[in-house]
Parts: structure tokens; C-alpha cells; sequence
DNA sequence: AATTAAATATGACCTTTATCATATACTGAA
DNA sequence: TTCAGTATATGATAAAGGTCATATTTAATT
């Protein structure tokens, strides 16, 4: 038996990341096979045995990157939930996400997964009922919330930060970053 | 003097139609020169008189489709503002208009135009900067609102219907739309 | 009708890319 | 150290698409 029994696995998470990685920041069709195995120091031809085509890995990608993520999960339980709150909407409508490497598919995907198969829109699909879910419950525990104002919340934070990373002019960005965390605030409450 | 005089800028608006149409639909990448062109009755080669890229096709259609936008000018003067205001956002936050062929580029080509050049962003800029000052003076003339109110709205507005464009389950779709068209009611002071 | 110059169509080229067949490299066991 | 068989790399193939050179069509003017 050669190689290390999960040496084939561990091949197949190093894709899978890449792959989310630069999926999520490029879209479908800006990124090659190629690109996505020399990114995980492998090469071209060896992507067929891990997956079947493309298509099949962008949605594989898509839950391996949206499945437990990290977003709600956090590690800041010392905080009060609604610190943790304020903290994870900062975040998330800062400059810093919009311009770094992991962005939110949420936000960067939509477009793309719209001309695509059918497995990646129910992944994206998932992915965005379960953010929400998560988000609700959280916000439950500071105040009275809606699944439907938590739609509307959700779809806020996505749109502006999808708008504000199209927007080149830092100045703009930002402006438009800090009045969707104002309207945040206000809708929470002041929290 | 062959042609009529006005026969190439004919031609060119037509170009230009079918590309707004058929990139808002689908992305740069997913859409050929070889489609826009067969799609307003001509073939590939006559592109390049008009033309000298895709890329500079691509700008010029989001600026032809953006430009004096039929939004926000409507033809329902009779109505008052308040009431021009409901049907304008119910009409954006239906399921008509996201399954529809003429879909808002501001929602769903906000993931392609990040990949795309200077001159695209600037074009994406101003149209979600025009529409925003168009909505703003209306919705002032109907209560007090800031700048940064109504970037928040359209960021919501825009990323719902970017998400549930996404969504193939018109159930599903539906419920996000109606949660946000609520919300903005509410906002609105009860529109 | 014939002419002519602009507008459009045709055909070809070259690059890129997904995919696959085949060769090589690796490692645990004998 | 050799063997075996899996994991990866290499090279090839075929299709698609952007671009351009050249041919053809068009209609206002003579």
C-alpha cells in the first residue's frame, strides 16, 4: 500500500480549499483547473481523480467553505451576545473583508451561481437559509426578531458589501460600508 | 456614400441593446461576441467597426443600459409620489422582475464587474450612484431621509434580488422578497 | 444602370482551457 | 531492496472563442 492512507484526503481538502478560495474571489469562469491545483502545489492532471469535472468542485467548494462556517461559530463566547454581535457586523461590513482573501460567497457568488447547475444553487441555497438560521438565534437572544427581518437584514449586509467591493474609489466604499452598520444599529436597537 | 448615414449607428445601438441584455443576464464570460452579434441579426467579424474589444463593449453596454434609467423616470405622473414610490419598489422586489429579461444589472452583475477593469467598475459606480440620487429626491419628497438611509435601502433592495435570483424554489424566493418589500414599507413610515 | 465607399459577412488563426490517456513517483509491506 | 498499487505529473486532444484580413453586400449618387 503505497502513500499514507489519507494522504489522498488531505490532496482532496488542500483542492477543495483552494478552490473556495479562489472561486469565491474570481467566479467560475476566471479560474482554471490549473490555477486551482498550482495554487495547492499539485498539478492539472491529477484533478481528475479527485473530481468528476469543474462544475462538480465549484459546488463541492462551495459547501466545503459555507458548511460550519467560522463566521457564526467564533470564539469570542467571553463577550456578551450583543457584543458578539456589534463585533460580527463590523466585521463584516469592514473594509478589511471586502478587500482581503475570504471574502463571503454570499455576497460574491450570487451572480454567478445564477447561470450555473443545480447542485451549486442549492449549495448557495443552503448556505444562505443557514447563515440566517444562525444569525436568528443569535439575535433572539438580545431582542424580538423575525425570520422575514432577518431576510431583509441578511440581504442588506450582502448587497453592500457585494456593491461596495465592485466600488475602486476607497472613499465611496466606506460611505456606503458605515451607513448599512449605522442602519444596523438602529435596527437592533442601538445595540 | 453607400448605406444610409444613420445605418452603422443603428447597427451600433442594436449591438449594444442585445449586450446589455444578454451580459446582465448571464456575465461576461458566459456570453460571446458570436451571441450578441447573431442576436441582433449580424455576425462576429462586423463587431470589430464597431467596437475594438469585448471589454469596451461590455463598459458601453452597462453604460447604454444605466444611463437615463427607465426606473426611476417611469410614466405614472399621474400617481403620487407615495404611490409611485410602492409600485416602483413592489415592481423591483417581484418575482416578475428576477425571472424576468430584464433584470437590474446593479444585482446581478455585481460579482462580474469586481473581475472586470477600471473603466467597467466606473460605469457600475455611476449607475448605482445616478440611482440613488434619482431614488433619494423622490423619496424626500415624501419624508426626511439621508444619504446614507437610502444607500442601505438600495443595498437591500439589490442584494435581495440578487439573492433570490439565485434561489430556484420559487417558495423560497418569494418569502425573501416579500420580507424585504415589508421592511422598506415600514422604513417608508408605512408607504 | 453603373459606380463607389462604407457596412457587414466569411473564413482562418491563435490562444486558452477542460478533459483524458499514459507515464512516473511515491511509500508501506515483503 | 524489491514489489505493488495508489497518487500525481506529463503530454496530447479537441473545442471554444476573441481577433483580424479579406471578400461581399448595400444604397446614395452620377
Amino acid at each position: 500500500m503505497p502513500y499514507s492512507p489519507q494522504h489522498k484526503q488531505q490532496s482532496r481538502q488542500k483542492i477543495l480549499a483552494s478552490a473556495y478560495r479562489l472561486f469565491t474571489l474570481n467566479g467560475y469562469e476566471r479560474i482554471t483547473i490549473n490555477q486551482i491545483m498550482a495554487d495547492c502545489q499539485l498539478t492539472r492532471g491529477g484533478f481528475y481523480a479527485h473530481f468528476s469535472s469543474k462544475s462538480e468542485l465549484y459546488t463541492e467548494a462551495l459547501k466545503f467553505g459555507t458548511t460550519a462556517s467560522p463566521l457564526v461559530l467564533g470564539n469570542l463566547k467571553s463577550l456578551s451576545t450583543q457584543h458578539w454581535l456589534t463585533e460580527l457586523f463590523d466585521g463584516y461590513l469592514s473594509i478589511e473583508h471586502i478587500r482581503g482573501i475570504k471574502p463571503c460567497p454570499l455576497a460574491f457568488l450570487s451572480a454567478d451561481i445564477t447561470t450555473r447547475d443545480r447542485a451549486a444553487k442549492a449549495a448557495y441555497k443552503n448556505a444562505f437559509l443557514g447563515m440566517n438560521k444562525r444569525l436568528l438565534a443569535l439575535v433572539k437572544q438580545v431582542m424580538p426578531f423575525t425570520t422575514e427581518q432577518m431576510f431583509a437584514l441578511s440581504s442588506m449586509m450582502i448587497g453592500t458589501v457585494a456593491i461596495a467591493k465592485t466600488i475602486n474609489d476607497d472613499k465611496v466604499a466606506l460611505q456606503l460600508l458605515r451607513a448599512t452598520r449605522k442602519t444596523i444599529r438602529l435596527t437592533l436597537n442601538g445595540i
